[in-house]
This record gives C-alpha cells, sequence and structure tokens, in this order.
RNA sequence: GCGCCCGUAGCUCAGUGGAUAGAGCGCCAGGUUGCGGACCUGGAGGUCGUGGGUUCGAGUCCCGCCGGGCGCGCCA
C-alpha cells in the first residue's frame, strides 16, 4: 500500500505484525481477518510519544495481556520494519502502545508530502472503494429565491461532492427540479395575480399563494418580454385568480419558473455550488410508453411496480404497499383525481438515477422531509434491485436565524425570507461557505445575522486564510539561489517540537479526508483546516524560517510549502479562496 | 401519542469504545530590536441533561426518564 513515511502506512505496518504475533500467541490462522486493524493515533501529550496504537488493547485476546501483548508487538516492530523510522516505544496504561517516531520519519514524511505536491491526499480511496456516486442536494421547486436554509445544503452538498472527488469517487452532482404539481399550480396563479397588477387589473394573489414581493420583479420581466398578451385574459378574469384560463397560467407557471432557475444559477454560482445535472421533475411525465395513463419515466415506473405486484386500488386511487417494506401505511401514488403525487415523480426520478448507471445515490434533504425517508426506503425496496442500501439520505437539519437575539421566523410564501444572495451580500462568500460547514449535519445551525456582519473580520475561516497568506509571504522572500523552489532533497535535521507538532498535524490530512468521506462530515475538514492553521502559527513564533543555516531553513522552507499545499487544498475542498495576501 | 435529530465551558459547537473531554467567541493577565500582530502564551470557566445497564475502559453503545427542534397530507 503505502510507504512508512506517512500515519495510514504506520498503522498498516503495525497491523501485519500485530497479525504475525496473533498468528505466534494466540493460534490464530495468518489471514484469518478477524485481527482488528491497528488504529493509530496523535498522542495528545508529548509523554505519551508521537503517536500511539490501542492494537494490543483490541487484539491481545479475550483473557489476554495487553500489556504484555504491546509490549511484544513493540519490540517486534521495532526489531523489523520501523526499525529506521521509530526511535523507541513503551507500553503505557492499560496496554496503549507508545511510538516515539525517528528524525528521520519526520524528514521522510515532509519528503514525501513535498514529492506528492498539490496531490498530497488525494486518492485516498482503495480502488475497489471507488464507486460512480450520484449526490442531490439544493432541490427545490422553484418559486422563489434560495434562502439561507439552502445555503447550507448547497455548501455542504458541494463540499461532499469536492471531497468524494478528491478522495477517488466518480461524482455526479445533481440538482431536482420540482416543477410540477401543485405547488408550482399555486406559483404559477400567483404570478398572474402579479402581472395583473402590474397591468391595474384589481387581482389579489390568494391566501395561499405566494406573497413575496420578488415576484412583482417576475412579472415585469415577462410583462417586457410579452407585451400585454395577457391583458384580456387576466381583465377577464378579475379578481378571482383562480378564473385565470389554465394556458395563461400555465405559460406563465413556464415563463416563471425559468426566470427562478435562472435565479438559482447565479445565486449558486456565486456560492460556487456548480451542478452538473438540471433535472426537470416534469420531464419525467414525457417519453415513449404508457401504463396507467402516464408516460416516460413515470409510466415506466409505473409499469415495473405492477409487475412486481406492489400497487393496489382503494378509495378511488392507487396505492404502493409500502407496509411491506416496514412503512407505516400505505402511500397514494395516484389520487382520486387521477393526479400523480410527488411520491410517484420521485420514485421515477430516483429509478431514473440508477438506470444511469450509479453504484450509490445520495440525497441530502432537510430535516423537514425526515418523514419521507422511509417510504422512499421502501420504494426502493420494492423495486429492482431490491437494494434500499444504494439510497442513502441524508437529512441535514434546519437553520435557524437569529436576530437581536431571537429567532426570525421565515416562510417563502409570506415572502418573508433571508436569501443566500442577502447573506453572501453581508459576509461575502468565504465566510459563508465556511461557515455553512462548520457543524454537523445533525445539528441544527444558528446563525446570528447581526453578529454574522459584525464579526466578519474575525470569522474562523479569515485564521485559516491568514495563515495560507503568511505562508505564501515568507515564499515570496525567498531569494531564488538561496532557497532554489527545485531544491526537492531535504537535509538531514532534527526536527524541533512545533516543527513535528506542524508534521503530524500535516500528516493527518489524508486521514481526515478518508474520514470526511466515510461519515459524509465535510465540518471535520473545516475543523482540521482550524487546528492545522494553529499549528502553523505556533510553529510561525517558534521557529524562523528563513535561518542562516542554510539546512535549517530548507528543511523549514519545506514545511511552508507542504502547510500551504494542504491549506489550499483543503480550502478549495470546502469552496472557499486561499488567498495569496489579503 | 408515534418517528427522526439534538442536549458537552457564559454563548455557538467539535469529539472514530481509549490515557488528564477540546475549539471559536466572550472574560482576565501577558508577549514583537527578525520572515505579515487578522498572530502567539498563560488563566478562570465542566455533576458531558438525568437514572440504570454493557465493558478492562462510556461524552461515545443499550434501556428508561426530562427538556428543545422537526415531522407524522391523496402538499412538495
Amino acid at each position: 500500500m503505502s510507504g512508512l513515511y506517512d500515519l495510514g502506512g504506520l498503522a498498516a505496518s503495525l497491523s501485519e505484525t500485530l497479525a504475525a504475533l496473533r498468528t505466534d500467541q494466540l493460534g490464530e490462522q495468518p489471514g484469518a481477518g478477524s485481527a482488528p486493524p491497528a488504529e493509530l493515533t496523535i498522542s495528545a501529550h508529548p509523554e505519551h510519544g508521537d503517536v500511539s496504537t490501542n492494537a494490543a488493547l483490541v487484539a491481545s485476546g479475550k483473557g489476554g495481556r495487553p500489556r504484555e501483548f504491546a509490549a511484544e508487538l513493540g519490540r517486534r516492530w521495532l526489531a523489523g520494519p520501523g526499525a529506521g523510522v521509530c526511535r523507541s516505544y513503551e507500553v503505557a496504561g492499560p496496554g496503549f502502545l507508545n511510538l516515539f517516531l525517528a528524525p528521520d520519519w519526520y524528514r521522510g514524511a515532509l519528503q514525501s508530502m513535498l514529492d506528492a505536491g498539490e496531490d498530497y491526499g488525494r486518492g485516498v480511496l482503495a480502488a475497489a472503494a471507488r464507486q460512480r456516486v450520484n449526490i442531490e442536494f439544493v432541490s427545490v421547486n422553484p418559486t422563489g429565491p434560495l434562502h439561507v436554509g439552502h445555503a447550507r445544503y448547497a455548501a455542504m452538498g458541494d463540499a461532499l461532492c469536492r471531497i468524494f472527488a478528491f478522495a477517488g469517487h466518480d461524482v455526479t452532482r445533481e440538482f431536482y427540479i420540482n416543477d410540477y404539481g401543485t405547488q408550482m399550480l399555486k406559483f404559477g396563479q400567483s404570478l398572474a395575480a402579479r402581472c395583473a397588477q402590474r397591468l391595474g387589473i384589481e387581482m389579489p394573489v390568494a391566501e395561499d399563494g405566494y406573497q413575496g414581493e420578488y415576484l412583482l420583479e417576475i412579472a415585469d420581466r415577462l410583462l417586457a418580454e410579452a407585451g400585454d398578451r395577457w391583458h384580456a385574459a387576466l381583465a377577464a378574469a378579475a379578481p378571482d385568480v383562480a378564473a385565470v384560463p389554465r394556458a395563461v397560467v400555465d405559460e406563465l407557471k413556464s415563463r416563471g419558473c425559468d426566470a427562478v432557475l435562472a435565479l438559482f444559477r447565479a445565486t449558486l454560482e456565486r456560492l460556487r455550488v456548480p451542478f452538473d445535472v438540471w433535472k426537470s421533475e416534469a420531464t419525467l411525465y414525457d417519453g415513449p410508453g404508457e401504463h396507467r395513463g402516464f408516460r416516460g419515466e413515470v409510466g415506466k415506473a409505473l409499469a415495473e411496480m405492477d409487475a412486481e405486484d406492489e400497487l393496489r386500488e382503494s378509495e378511488g386511487a392507487v396505492w404502493l404497499c409500502t407496509t411491506r417494506y416496514g412503512d407505516d401505511k400505505d402511500r397514494v401514488l395516484i389520487r382520486q383525481t387521477g393526479e400523480p403525487t410527488y411520491f410517484l415523480s420521485d420514485i421515477a426520478y430516483h429509478r431514473d438515477k440508477l438506470d444511469r448507471g450509479f453504484d450509490h445515490l445520495i440525497d441530502i434533504w432537510g430535516a423537514d422531509h425526515h418523514g419521507y425517508v422511509p417510504r422512499m426506503r421502501a420504494a426502493f425496496t420494492a423495486l429492482p434491485p431490491h437494494d434500499p442500501d444504494k439510497l442513502e439520505l441524508i437529512i441535514g437539519q434546519l437553520v435557524n436565524l437569529m436576530e437581536s437575539g431571537a429567532a426570525k421566523r421565515m416562510s417563502k410564501r409570506r415572502g418573508d425570507i433571508v436569501t443566500v444572495d442577502d447573506l453572501v451580500e453581508a459576509i461575502g462568500v468565504d465566510a459563508t461557505r465556511f461557515f455553512m460547514v462548520g457543524r454537523s449535519h445533525d445539528s441544527t445551525l444558528d446563525i446570528d445575522l447581526d453578529l454574522a456582519v459584525e464579526q466578519s473580520n474575525k470569522n474562523p475561516v479569515y485564521y485559516v486564510q491568514y495563515a495560507h497568506a503568511r505562508i505564501a509571504s515568507i515564499l515570496r522572500n525567498l531569494s531564488d539561489d538561496s532557497h532554489s523552489a527545485s531544491a526537492t532533497v531535504l537535509p538531514a535535521y532534527e526536527a524541533e517540537p512545533a516543527e513535528r507538532a506542524l508534521l503530524l498535524a500535516l500528516a493527518r490530512f489524508p486521514l481526515v479526508i478518508s474520514d470526511a468521506v466515510e461519515r459524509r462530515g465535510p465540518h471535520r475538514l473545516h475543523n482540521y483546516l482550524g487546528e492545522l492553521a494553529a499549528e502553523f502559527h505556533v510553529f510561525y513564533k517558534q521557529c524562523r524560517v528563513l535561518d542562516d543555516d542554510a539546512a535549517v531553513a530548507a528543511f523549514r522552507v519545506g514545511l511552508c510549502r507542504a502547510a500551504k499545499a494542504v491549506l489550499a487544498s483543503g480550502l478549495r475542498l470546502l469552496g472557499v479562496s486561499a488567498p495569496e495576501q489579503m
């Protein structure tokens, strides 16, 4: 796998020695697979060595003697593979094995980072673990601007995509446009009312319509494009928006949808959140074939469910028997009215995603949709390939907007919302992105808007960016002849504590990446970057980089280059800029 | 009532069954004849909501209870 000059390689090497030890002492068959891999952690206290492992504790066997097991593990490893990179070991506590790494390990570790350059930490996933993954996030019905809650899912989803790709997955990022159904009808009608108002016709927006003022702006644009061709129809219907002809509402809905989507694209582009696929729900109803009166992907899905005998008709509606797969009750797919439910098209949509050849599907949903999870998993179990694990539903908790100490309630229909654009304008893209991935998706996120603006200068993101800019400044001070950038071979050098701490922090980077992938937790990278920046600032304080001693300077310049590369990589994976100066 | 998430420092939150539970902000006291002071050092501040259980070892896993958020549509 990898050499001994990274933490993963060290752990792998220890695991091998451990397996041999178990064979000898416990009579375990080689390759039995029951030996847990050695878990290597960076010691929290200097007296515990540089790194330590609990391998002996978990692997000495029931009734074993962990301390003696650890001692033997240390003796064998140090006499064998660890000879060149480890200075000494000790057994501590109930059976920890603490390792004191040799100067050569630090030099070798730094050397390998520099050799990897900007690819350091890339491709941590084993070839067999790499998948074609579709990640769907933000998805929302296009009835109004994206609000701060969506910013969280956008930032988190995008960071996850970047990290997945960096680690070795083949990622497709997808936005599902919910441009079909009742909410869109209300949107079209609300837009019709706003158009009418602009034309001087009395027509209020319905009580349950979209009240936001942004619809006035869209109405202005549509009227400018289309002149007054809707004037007669709107005037005839006034003041009842429900009386506006369906054809007019549909056209307004369609044009309005395009306008809102254009806003989405602009906002998401500003947030540095690109999508590979924008999939329209409405298009799932178009296409060849027909089943139970539906064409396209929806018809296909219905046919498949019938083939699996998972549908039943009752009370004039068509139901999917999700209770067979753990749901609380069966769910309607086709209403009494003959209209499809959102659930039906969602099944067709996810079925289509599978058809497109993905190994794994991830949806990021807001917590207000979590009740939808059991039925979706049930549908996935009901349909071929009957594998609910192919669909992973990440539920992100909500965002609370605080204003002067109190929660601010938002409602899109009421139009009383703080948009992503508002937030970005207030604190900038970098702070928005960094802030939004700072917490686990399992925790609700509080944003105090006043504080966010006021504190923009001491936002944690600047701490990390400052470390990067500071390094850039140091490297700018290099004179080419004294510290050639091409001098890639490091001298023998015994690193000081602050240098070792920084190097260990850098050595963690690949582990942080695989950890963020496994746990779907971009916030782990966010936290890591703060810790790495802190280690750099301490190092900077204690160690003069441009030392008179050429060997010392060469090592420290290398350390700076490696730190700069990791900071830049990490920030880029979170969608945050890494400025050369600030 | 049922389901999911949360409860850790004054506040907002990290924390992979491991050793003495951490960070940011806030508060207190310090630090620069050198490479960027948007930095660094030290301090105060904790019954990890609560009661049991599992384990060599529990903030972490299991069960009960308390408190908060979100859901429980033929809306999306």
